[in-house]
DNA sequence: AAAAAAC
């Protein structure tokens, strides 16, 4: 099995450990109820409101999916279901029927090749680009040479659907013609030190670059977008395309399979759900939605917060155009869920268990899911996520169209393209790299005993914060010294149940609060607008993690601060995790009363002092 | 080792 990453070794005893316990077989949400009451002038219902309107966090990631099916059912449009009103259903869209465009067989486009881009031998570490990440040595363990590590290879994978049998489904024609995806496969054997990279490392995929430039002028209606749409989006605040959605819209819309790399806050939720809402409606011109017609597009999302957040970008998209969503996640009653499908939906977001628990009682029924999306793809492809995620998608239709995004694209997801994509096209922006960023990284190197002032400091400031602990634990104790210290801050971990969850994600979002302590639940793809500083109260051990977690600061050209704490000891393993990211920052040496504290939690930087 | 994801 692709026992992707995980290496055996882990991390030695953590760099701050209150390790609140061993205490993983925590009830939900107990103990955090305690310290909600700070802040009493909140003169809202918080229980109530469940996330209303008011963020419609636009922009964000996004991931799109689309249909080029045709599906035939009867005609008219007689939803009576509305969840959250908006605008009635209008279906004034000429129907075009694109479909019958080629479906991958253009034999002419140059650009993907999934292949493994020779990987560099490092030793000389270039610049960044996301590809060739230089060595991504997984539990960052203390300098221990390459070989202990444990291995990862692609080439040891089971070979599934590596020739093509285990893919019948999709037409075999292009496929056999179109050599690209084996590339995936068919890598030249590796040498024994080669191979010690090579699960270190994930290649990153070649990709075709778009140019910011190229986007210049470009609306979203000439990526091939109804005018619902255009205009939804620009509501959304998505006035015109970013470069990666620029990218992939039309990509999505002639119904290729995708693999989509954007940074975090670069805009890839409208990228997948804008044309994935396309698809759907050419799909399905001239017909009638049906009562208790069944989902003709998927979106997976690792959290339920993710996916919640989707669904507030794609559902008024969707609603534009008369289609209807429905987010399918668990730690919520299944009723309302249940019943919403029962009616018929267009569109489901949401996360692996519920989804496959409602299609194990026969409740969902994904055979006629012409598009999937996966958002943070690579992190779908790790242990625990990947074996759901490929029933999942097994249970869609047949030749489905896939969309796999992620700010963390890579070899990782090769898990999932070998079996389900098709000759995908790869997408990522140009020049992403870190001197064209809007944030800011430091490390301050502190003593432990020092860290609960250090960190009191930091976050008592005016900007929004998310602070980020290794452990739920952590992130409960860290909220609660954060309240008795007089700064009001709200948890967000797997400990909670899902109300406490929601509302304190929204607690931050609104502004009622301004410091967020959370577990890595909150890493990737969340949006909160105007989040100025991320601190790490525990340093992340991959780099991937802290790319995302940096990425909640930053988004969409914003500028952020992101401060990482870590002890004396880590220093050495801090570095080679950034070098990994690419990422470059200075390491201070910090006690309490420095000011450079206070400069941290200060404003962030300006552009220009970024790019100073 | 931890986190996430169903009940």
């Amino acid at each position: 099995m692709p026992k992707n990453k995980k290496p055996a070794g882990g991390r030695p005893a953590a760099n701050f450990d209150p390790r609140y316990g061993q205490r993983s077989a925590a009830k939900p949400g107990s103990r955090s109820a305690g310290h909600r009451g700070h802040r009493p002038d909140e003169a809202e219902p918080a229980g109530k409101r469940r996330w209303s309107a008011q963020e419609k966090a636009g922009r964000d990631e996004a991931r799109g999916i689309r249909t080029h099916s045709r599906d035939a059912r009867g005609g008219r449009f007689d939803d009576a279901r509305p969840p959250r009103p908006e605008r009635g259903p209008r279906e004034d869209r000429p129907a075009r029927s694109f479909e019958g465009r080629p479906r991958r067989d253009e034999g002419d486009r140059p650009r993907r090749s999934f292949e493994g881009r020779p990987r560099r031998d490092e030793g000389d570490r270039p610049r960044r680009s996301f590809e060739d990440r230089p060595r991504r040595e997984f539990g960052d363990r203390p300098a221990r040479s390459f070989e202990d590590r444990p291995r990862r290879s692609f080439d040891d994978r089971p070979a599934r659907g590596r020739g093509d049998a285990a893919r019948g489904s999709r037409d075999g024609g292009a496929r056999a013609a179109g050599g690209n995806r084996s590339d995936w496969n068919a890598r030249p054997e590796r040498t024994a030190a080669q191979e010690q990279r090579v699960d270190v490392v994930h290649e990153r995929l070649q990709a075709e670059a778009i140019q910011a430039t190229d986007v210049d002028g470009v609306g979203f209606g000439d990526l091939g977008l109804g005018d619902n749409i255009v205009r939804a989006l620009a509501e959304l605040g998505a006035a015109s395309p970013f470069p990666i959605q620029a990218a992939t819209i039309p990509e999505v819309l002639s119904g290729r399979d995708v693999l989509a790399r954007g940074r975090t806050g670069s805009g890839k939720t409208i990228a997948f759900g804008a044309p994935l809402v396309e698809s759907v409606l050419r799909a399905q011109a001239g017909q009638r939605r049906e009562f208790g017609r069944r989902p003709k597009a998927l979106i997976l999302a690792p959290t339920r917060e993710l996916a919640l957040q989707i669904d507030r970008t794609v559902q008024p998209i969707a609603r534009s155009v008369g289609l209807f969503t429905t987010q399918i996640y668990g730690g919520v009653p299944q009723a309302r869920q249940v019943g919403a499908l029962k009616k018929g939906v267009d569109i489901i977001i949401g996360t692996p268990g519920r989804i496959e628990d409602l299609v194990e009682q026969r409740k969902l029924d994904l055979s006629q899911v012409q598009v999937a999306v996966l958002d943070e793809a690579d992190h779908m492809c790790e242990l625990g996520f990947l074996e759901p995620v490929q029933r999942i998608l097994r249970r869609t239709a047949d030749g489905s169209q896939k969309l796999l995004f992620s700010a963390t694209l890579d070899r990782e997801v090769s898990a999932l393209v070998d079996e389900f994509l098709v000759e995908p096209a790869v997408h990522e922006v140009a020049g992403e790299d870190q001197a064209s960023s809007t944030i800011e990284h430091r490390v301050l190197v502190i003593d432990h005993r020092d860290k609960a002032e250090i960190l009191d400091r930091l976050v008592d400031r005016d900007g929004k914060t998310l602070v980020f602990a290794r452990t739920r634990a952590y992130a409960e104790m860290l909220a609660e010294q954060f309240d008795d210290a007089g700064i009001p801050a709200v948890s967000l971990h797997g400990d909670l149940n899902q109300a406490k969850r929601t509302r304190n994600l929204q607690r931050l979002t609104s502004g009622r609060v301004r410091v967020l302590v959370a577990t890595d639940v909150a890493a990737r793809g969340i949006h909160v607008d105007d989040i100025d500083l991320v601190v790490q109260a525990d340093a992340p051990d991959e780099y991937k993690t802290y790319l995302h977690r940096s990425g909640r600061t930053g988004r969409a050209g914003a500028t952020g601060r992101v401060v990482t704490l870590i002890t004396r000891q880590r220093r050495r393993r801090m570095t080679e995790m950034l070098s990994r990211a690419e990422i470059t920052a200075p390491f201070e040496e910090v006690s309490p009363g420095d000011d450079v504290i206070d400069e941290l939690a200060g404003s962030s930087p300006t552009a220009a002092e970024l790019t100073a």
